[in-house]
RNA sequence: GGCGCUGUACCCAAGCGGUCUAAGGGGAAGGUCUGCAAAACCUUUAUUCGUCGGUUCGAAUCCGACCGGCGCCUCCA
């Protein structure tokens, strides 16, 4: 029983989809005017690792992650690189499909582009200002925020405070400085589009509520996003959706902590970034998700290149059975089955996670297993390859396909092969020349194969070698 | 000012009233194996959980005060 915490209701609740044949699941995705960092990477893994223990548990999920492509943050990039908008979201988007591949995101259902939905952004503000949720200001369109009863009820926030809080805004057209806009006139030089107010764009939050309620309906089971995304977006997703709709929005609103560096929010605007895409040039995307899958994913997470290298080196620890693994299942010996109590790690594995995501739980199951999977194997002789096939089946169902961790096909062998069987080659020398007691030898073509990124590593079974992943 | 999060070993981090003389990873130390390494395995590394009080038979876990860190309230995952 997967239990979660909700934004909405500030309480872990057991989830239960509205329907039980297919979870809905909206996440907000990047604005493409940049490549993303890795604080909006943890939001993305995050997001993906609930996805994808939700197809553990044998659910069905639509997966919808939106992708803002018509917004100031663009318009400004364009207007510096003096190139159009279209040319900054092509480029973006582009790298946004690249980056979330390597780091082993599985793909949405639909990636809906805001600027592809225009005819519904329009529909559902006709249907806000039908309803009286908003005014129209010569060609700009506000929400009225007054007038929606709740607004605040996810942040926790209540109007009254928020107005004396509120910075005074510059936009005197609004009635009411808590009033967001729907729908902006269109100015010299940006993208706009026909509408019953005039020329003009939609305002950043529409787009979510519009596009959300068209792929997954009007009442969906799952919204996430990063922490910042509570107040005011969401809140304001909220009041467009259940004003226009006059249905509750969205059952379980999940939201991820920030990465931090030197305890401070990384953000684009502090410049305190690094790209997803610099990060995995260094470090394996398994060593990123595993440094986000130790820590809970609503709190803040401190990084620091010591902490993703310290990730790295613990990673090694469960490849090198995956080595193993494949190594065994290639070999195919028959022999004696080992006792294995494979049962109580699913069961462990599974607690954790039911226990509103509890990943550095799951990480820990996965090293006991390891652990005790490598001291079955060190005091048996002869283990059978179907006890192989057991770990593998369970590394795959857990550490691969839930949190991504480890990956099968990723070879440590050669793929080519010829520099496979050349290596093969000076093994067989290497191991002759120790059979010879000529260790210089033995040592000099095991330390310049080291230089060359291949390492050998000598057993009771013989020598096996590995090349750098 | 309002709302929320947070303080556990050298570092990261789980823990949600008793099974905690507190998981897991990194680091460090010793050992087995090895010609020597590497890998693997074994052992050690918090009687203590920011501080001080309280509730309780019993608290890292609940309550209060205090000290410290962070976030949101404005674009931001």
């Amino acid at each position: 029983m997967l239990k979660l915490y909700n934004t909405l209701t500030k309480k872990v609740e057991e989830f239960i989809p509205i329907d039980p044949n297919e979870v809905k699941f909206y996440v907000c995705g990047p604005t493409v005017y940049d490549y993303f960092h890795i604080g909006n990477a943890r939001s993305f893994v995050m997001a993906d690792i609930v996805r994808r223990y939700l197809e553990y548990k044998g659910y069905k999920v639509k997966f919808v992650m939106n992708l803002t492509d018509v917004d100031d943050k663009i318009i400004k990039k364009a207007n510096e690189e003096k190139i159009s908008t279209t040319d900054v979201t092509d480029k973006y988007i582009t790298a946004f499909f690249e980056d979330i591949a390597k780091l082993k995101i599985k793909k949405a259902t639909v990636y809906p582009k805001a600027t592809e939905h225009i005819r519904e952004i329009v529909d559902m503000i006709e249907t806000l200002e039908q309803k009286d949720f908003a005014y129209n200001e010569d060609g700009n369109v506000f929400y009225d925020v007054k007038h929606f009863n709740g607004y605040g009820k996810l942040s926790g926030k209540n109007i009254e405070e928020l107005e004396i809080g509120a910075r005074i805004d510059v936009n005197e057209e609004k009635k009411d400085p808590l009033d967001f806009a729907l729908w902006k006139k269109a100015k010299e030089g940006e993208p706009s589009w026909d509408s019953p107010w005039g020329k003009g764009r939609p305002g950043w939050h529409i787009e979510c509520s519009a596009m959300s309620c068209k792929h997954l309906g009007e009442t969906f089971d799952i919204h996430a996003g990063g922490s910042d995304l509570i107040f005011p977006h969401h809140e304001n997703e909220i009041a467009q959706s259940e004003a226009a709709n006059g249905k509750p929005f969205v059952k379980y609103w999940l939201h991820f902590g920030f990465l931090n560096i030197n305890e401070q929010k990384m953000s684009k605007s502090l410049g305190n970034f690094f790209t997803a895409r610099e990060v995995v040039k260094k470090y394996s995307a398994e060593a990123l998700r595993l440094f986000y899958s130790q820590a809970y994913y609503r709190g803040p997470l401190n990084f620091s290149e010591e902490l993703l290298a310290s990730a790295e080196k613990g990673l090694e620890k469960i490849t090198n059975l995956v080595d193993k693994v494949n190594d065994e299942l290639k070999k195919s010996n028959s022999g004696v089955k080992p006792e294995f109590d494979f049962k109580s790690f699913y069961q462990h594995f599974e607690k954790a996670m039911d226990e509103d995501l509890n990943t550095s739980q799951a990480v820990a199951v996965i090293f006991d297993f390891v652990k005790e999977v490598n001291r079955v194997i060190a005091s048996s002789e002869n283990v059978d390859v179907n006890f192989y096939n057991d770990v593998k089946t369970f590394l795959t169902k857990t550490a691969e396909n839930v949190l991504g961790i480890v990956d099968f096909n990723k070879t440590t062998t050669s793929d080519d092969k010829l520099v496979g069987e050349l290596v093969e080659l000076l093994i067989t020398l290497r191991t002759e020349a120790k059979q010879n007691k000529n260790y210089q030898l033995s040592d000099t073509i095991r330390d310049r194969l080291k230089e060359l990124g291949v390492v050998l590593q000598d057993s009771k079974e013989g020598t096996s070698y590995k090349i750098g992943r």
